[in-house]
RNA sequence: CGGAGUGUGGCGCAGUCCGGUUAGCGCACUCGUCUGGGGGACGAGAGGUCGUUGGUUCAAAUCCAAUCACUCCGACCA
């Protein structure tokens, strides 16, 4: 992309609202712009972000057997009555009524219509187990949006749904989601530590919380030290038991607050006990039957038997891990991108436009990135190299390449890697060279 | 939902207490000249129903009332 003919209006100054880090860069990167209290729109940077995460999390979610498809984002208040979540659920749902004075509402979650679709059409034990899957918008009224979109009213959660025949099945479901969920936050450079959590309105005994640490978190956590910097489980066998990878990660002690247990973490050797604040990117539940069981999702099993199914329920919240990532990484310039979910591989800095060699030389590393893949954005305007510089900080591009008469001279571009600051002098086709084979992998 | 605030060009603010010329300032924007390797200089411009409605007054950004929106602090949550 050519910044002269892209949409990115920056900001010079931060706007009075923003208060933590991610929100601030947020709105001077151009990427979103709040359109209410907690609804943003997506401007062009901010959503390609958005879709790579989005992409990471659909990736990992297919390889581990779910299936995405889509529900809407209203929903009949009918489904909510059947599981009495219609009263329980409070204020925070959104309620509308349409023209002919129906109850409807903008879903806060999908529990019960995805249950709702598999009793329709799941019969016998033989289509079990099914982990069904989508990405949507979600509406939750919250008293008091705040944090950019890291507490939106509106948010993008992708959420899955799991259907088996026991308890124990369920658990296998609930593994394979709770190991998948880890690799998923792995692949965008953020460290993810799974921690015994409250169940909340959802229900249900078995439930954790996916926390990334940072100062600006909103709930307190307690933890094993080693559990912050332990490696993601990696390639998986899904048919494989998994419980012993599991059982890895809970042997050490990781609760947030409202299930703390001081005396479990006195336990830990002192030096690695850890307290501190965390952002909560991913929830996890089991909860039996409560909700297939009011709302009659049964199988027959093999002897013909209705069998009531049992169901877990998982979410990663999509549009809250773009505010995540920038909390965990960033400096006072800007942003700085994992390269997993960069909005653009590389920039190009041209330091003299209409200066024909610097010209030509942009253009050229501009047509060789385009083609290996690294999706370049391209600085062809006329300002002065320290706009440009700055420009490119604050929006964070892993690496960047700055073309101007000085280098060209002694044929030479400057390769500057914004989380280190370091720059070097390379032959133009050295850098392509150089940043390609650094994206190798992840292109 | 309790408490505290804020609404004045695109952004950040001053002016409001104590009503009175043409509502200012910085940045951004447009045009021109000089510049050009870390947010440049000079000159010339454009842009504002002072959140909304009503009231008081000869006169309201300023006082009063209502209302809407947004923010912050707390209690609750992907």
């Amino acid at each position: 992309m050519r910044l002269s003919r892209y949409f990115l209006p920056l900001l010079k100054e931060t706007p009075a609202d923003a208060t933590i880090a991610s929100h601030k860069y947020m709105l001077r990167a151009g990427m979103i712009k709040q359109n209410s209290a907690g609804i943003y729109s997506w401007l062009p940077l901010g959503f390609k972000v958005l879709k790579k995460i989005e992409q990471i999390v659909r990736e990992e979610q297919n390889k581990a057997g779910a299936i995405e498809m889509l529900m809407p984002t209203i929903q009949s208040a009918d489904l909510w009555r059947e599981t009495g979540r219609y009263d329980a659920y409070g204020p925070e749902m959104l309620r509308i009524t349409d023209r002919h004075e129906r109850d409807m509402l903008y879903g806060p979650t999908n529990e019960d219509m995805i249950t709702d679709i598999f009793r329709s059409f799941v019969r016998s034990y033989k289509d079990l187990p099914k982990n069904l899957y989508h990405i949507q918008w979600k509406f939750r009224d919250e008293r008091r949006p705040r944090f950019g979109v890291m507490r939106g009213r509106e948010f993008l959660m992708k959420d899955a749904y799991s259907f088996d025949m026991t308890a124990e099945d369920a658990r296998k479901s609930y593994n394979k989601m709770f190991l998948t969920y880890l690799n998923t936050y792995a692949r965008m450079g953020l460290k993810a530590v799974a921690m015994k959590a409250d169940t909340g309105p959802i229900g249900g005994d078995l439930s954790h919380e996916f926390i990334i640490l940072a100062e600006t978190g909103e709930s307190e956590v307690f933890c094993h030290a080693d559990l912050v910097n332990m490696p993601p489980p990696g390639e998986l066998d899904f048919d494989a038991d998994l419980q012993p990878l599991v059982d890895e990660r809970l042997a050490l002690y990781a609760a947030t607050d409202e299930m703390h247990n001081a005396d479990a973490f006195a336990k830990i050797p002192e030096d690695k006990q850890l307290s501190a604040r965390g952002i909560e990117v991913g929830h996890i539940f089991y909860f039996g039957e409560k909700y297939s069981e009011p709302m009659n999702a049964a199988v027959m099993d093999q002897d013909g038997k209705a069998v009531t199914v049992h169901m877990g329920s998982y979410g990663v919240g999509v549009s809250r891990l773009v505010g995540g990532i920038i909390e965990a990484s960033h400096d006072e310039n800007g942003i700085i991108w994992p390269k997993a979910v960069t909005p653009f591989g590389a920039g190009i800095i041209n330091l003299k436009v209409g200066d024909e060699e610097a010209d030509k030389v942009s253009e050229d590393l501009y047509a060789k990135l385009s083609t290996a893949g690294i999706d370049p954005l391209y600085d062809d305007r006329s300002d002065r190299g320290g706009v440009k510089f700055s420009r490119m900080d604050l929006i964070g591009l892993p690496y960047s390449i700055t073309v101007g008469p000085r280098g060209l001279k002694e044929g030479i571009v400057e390769v500057k890697t914004r989380a280190t600051g370091e720059r070097e002098n390379l032959s133009p086709e050295a850098a392509v060279k150089f940043i390609t084979s650094e994206y190798e992998g992840i292109v």
